[in-house]
DNA sequence: CATTACGGCGCG
DNA sequence: AAAGCGCGCCGTAATG
């Protein structure tokens, strides 16, 4: 069985440092290499023993306990911790661990090659993988045809039980940073998916160390007021990091032929780098035109600034919702210049080239990557794919793509984490915003929806913070939790999220500002500045709880789905081969929007379970506290047929 | 010459 | 009407 093949996946990096354009628009020169489109061709897809045995079990979330409202589990993540180490000559220790993380039984030493089967072997039992880092290690498993149902990244836990307030006074926060602090070197030339991937764990290679990372961590944990909510959030960030994974190996289905025929639309013939599309190169002339600037550069800010004056605009900036306001021959080409000059650029044919693969966009994504909780992706811009293309994702043959979307989620979270009755519900059964007019709170559900971000975001000024008081008196309690988070972090406090991740403290510069702004000699303008900064922090805090909050119900929402997905029947399906081939499957994630990839027969039970899984994560975030998660689901052949 | 900063814009 | 949060990536300009 052959486990690596190519080095990578195509990767942004390395076709951007190719690049040289001296001239306006850039194009590359190169394309991924030979070795990338090889990559996708060998892919391997031999499974060992066939498919996963299907069995019933308990989820892999934690259940309910209802007296308290907050999620706790008993059943220690299943039972089984088996520990997964590189031993120094590059073998796999896989060692049992009790609930304590204690060793449980013999070590077993296996080679990278013997691995992926003994990990299928054991997952009939269901064990809880324990290993330093998921995006490491579980590509090796995928591209051997092996799945795992359980997983927990030592790395990603340690990042949250490091900052979490919960866990503060634990022997884990209070130690000397260690290398589970610094993320693992990013070499773009060698670590992603496909690799020879043990080879690259060098940061912590002894079984020692690893296992008493875990032991700190479970007693972290086990000493902390809340447990039941950590545990939950640390199985859903585990949960999440299989999924990245999986995403990245499976890829999002992607038409290449429909995005041309939609790039050549838009911009004209396809032409080579450095050359602008003949659609482009017109409006450009337009510009040059009306400017009275034969030479004029349109894709430089300071020389179009500059034209735009000299014909009488007072601009600012070159932004286009600035020049929107404007009434000028040149607006509306250059409009249309920069609209289709991003579309080149961001999402043009050397965006496909390099990106798309046997029909498959490839991004890496980044379990945990933002400071809140949301994930980030490294290449590829995964999560701001433009409405624009979202034509060229198209369902394979005899399957469809079932979207699901969560509806006002961050309202809702807001409602639930502040225990606001009356704004939960508002959205009971019913778009959010238009509860809240149907109460009366505001006249139109652009109000609604303009004030209900002001307060997530901390607006003060404008329409939004216009009517935020009305929305103060309906709400208080809800309005109350955002001002308390905004106060917390204006004094240089953290917060801390439902399941609890904790915001980061300010630096020191902030600290070093606001000490001075209370120094005598401090001038107005200091304290003004000080004043600033703290406000600076204290939207940043008052978003975090509620974003932070929002993507551990995100998290939950997946972890469910992709177990739920495992379980359903496959009547009249091949179950040969490997499972990505024929069962529905997660291919992508955008903060509260899903989106998976499933046989035709099966979308109506698929659509059933995003549903369920919604309610799920509800009950595990917020207990029986009444609050709706509701959902937008189409079932459709192209991602420009959702919403 | 290469790296970094910035304006701009896509997404939630 | 374009503010108030979180991001990634592009091309150009500035910096070393």
């Amino acid at each position: 069985m052959r486990i690596s093949s190519c080095r990578s996946w195509p990767r942004g990096s390395s076709g951007r440092s190719a690049r040289s354009t001296p001239t306006s628009i850039s194009s590359p020169t190169t394309g991924p290499s030979p070795c990338c489109r090889r990559r996708a061709r060998d892919r391997c897809h031999a499974v060992v023993g066939g498919r996963d045995h299907v069995t019933k079990s308990p989820p892999d979330c934690v259940s309910t306990d209802a007296r308290r409202s907050i999620p706790v589990s008993n059943r220690q993540n299943g039972g089984v911790y088996l520990l997964v180490s590189r031993t120094g000559n590059g073998d796999v220790l896989v060692l049992p661990l009790d609930p304590d993380g204690r060793a449980a039984g013999a070590g077993r030493r296996l080679s990278k090659r013997d691995f992926p089967a003994y990990v299928h072997g054991r997952e009939p039992e269901q064990p809880r993988w324990v290993w330093e880092d998921t995006s490491r290690i579980y590509p090796l498993l995928l591209a051997a045809g092996v799945r795992v149902h359980r997983g927990y990244d030592l790395r990603l836990c340690h990042a949250i039980l490091r900052q979490s307030s919960l866990t503060r006074s634990s022997t884990l926060a209070r130690a000397e940073e260690s290398s589970w602090d610094r993320a693992p070197a990013y070499d773009p030339d060698t670590t992603t998916a496909g690799v020879t991937l043990f080879d690259l764990i060098d940061v912590i290679d002894d079984e020692t160390g690893v296992v008493l990372e875990f032991q700190r961590q479970l007693a972290a944990i086990r000493d902390c007021a809340e447990p039941g909510r950590l545990r939950l959030l640390l199985a859903a960030e585990s949960a999440g990091a299989l999924i990245a994974a999986e995403m990245q190996y499976t890829g999002l289905p992607w038409r290449t032929d429909v995005h041309d025929a939609l790039l050549t639309r838009e911009l004209g013939p396809r032409v080579g780098p450095g050359i602008r599309p003949e659609r482009l190169e017109n409006l450009a002339d337009s510009i040059r035109a009306v400017l009275g600037e034969p030479g004029l550069n349109p894709d430089s800010q300071p020389d179009l600034m500059r034209a735009l004056r000299h014909v009488g605009l007072r601009v600012s900036s070159t932004r286009a919702w600035e020049l929107k306001e404007l009434e000028h021959p040149v607006i509306a080409p250059l409009l249309a210049y920069k609209k289709l000059a991003r579309l080149l650029s961001a999402n043009g044919w050397y965006w496909m080239d390099t990106w798309i693969v046997d029909g498959r966009f490839h991004p890496e994504y980044i379990p945990g990557g933002v400071v809140t909780g949301r994930w980030a992706t490294r290449g590829g811009g995964a999560l701001q794919l433009p409405k624009q293309v979202r034509g060229a994702v198209v369902a394979d043959a005899g399957w469809k793509l079932v979207v699901a979307d969560a509806a006002q989620l961050e309202p809702r979270i807001l409602a639930a984490l502040s225990a606001d009755t009356s704004m939960a519900a508002a959205g009971r059964g019913t778009d959010l915003y238009a509860g809240i007019v149907a109460g009366g709170v505001v006249e139109t559900r652009e109000h609604a929806k303009v004030a209900m971000l002001g307060a997530m975001y901390g607006a003060t000024s404008g329409e939004s913070g216009r009517l935020l008081p009305r929305l103060a008196k309906a709400f208080p309690r809800a309005l109350a939790l955002t001002e308390t988070a905004a106060r917390a972090g204006e004094r240089g406090e953290s917060v801390t999220t439902r399941l609890g991740r904790s915001s980061p403290r300010p630096g020191e510069t902030w600290l070093a500002m606001q000490a001075q702004a209370y120094d005598p000699g401090a001038t107005e303008a200091d304290e003004r500045r000080a004043r600033s900064q703290a406000r600076d922090w204290g939207r940043f805090t008052r978003n975090f709880i509620v974003q932070g909050s929002a993507a551990e119900w995100a998290l939950c929402w997946m972890a469910e789905i992709r177990r739920e997905l495992r379980l359903l029947p496959f009547a009249g399906q091949d179950s040969s081969g490997p499972e990505f081939a024929h069962a529905p499957h997660l291919v992508f994630f955008l903060h509260d929007e899903v989106m998976v990839h499933t046989p035709a027969a099966l979308a109506g039970a698929v659509e059933d379970v995003l549903r369920r899984a919604a309610d799920t994560a509800g009950r595990h975030l917020f207990g029986d506290f009444p609050v709706d998660f509701l959902l937008t689901v189409a079932t459709v052949d192209s991602y420009a047929q959702a919403k």
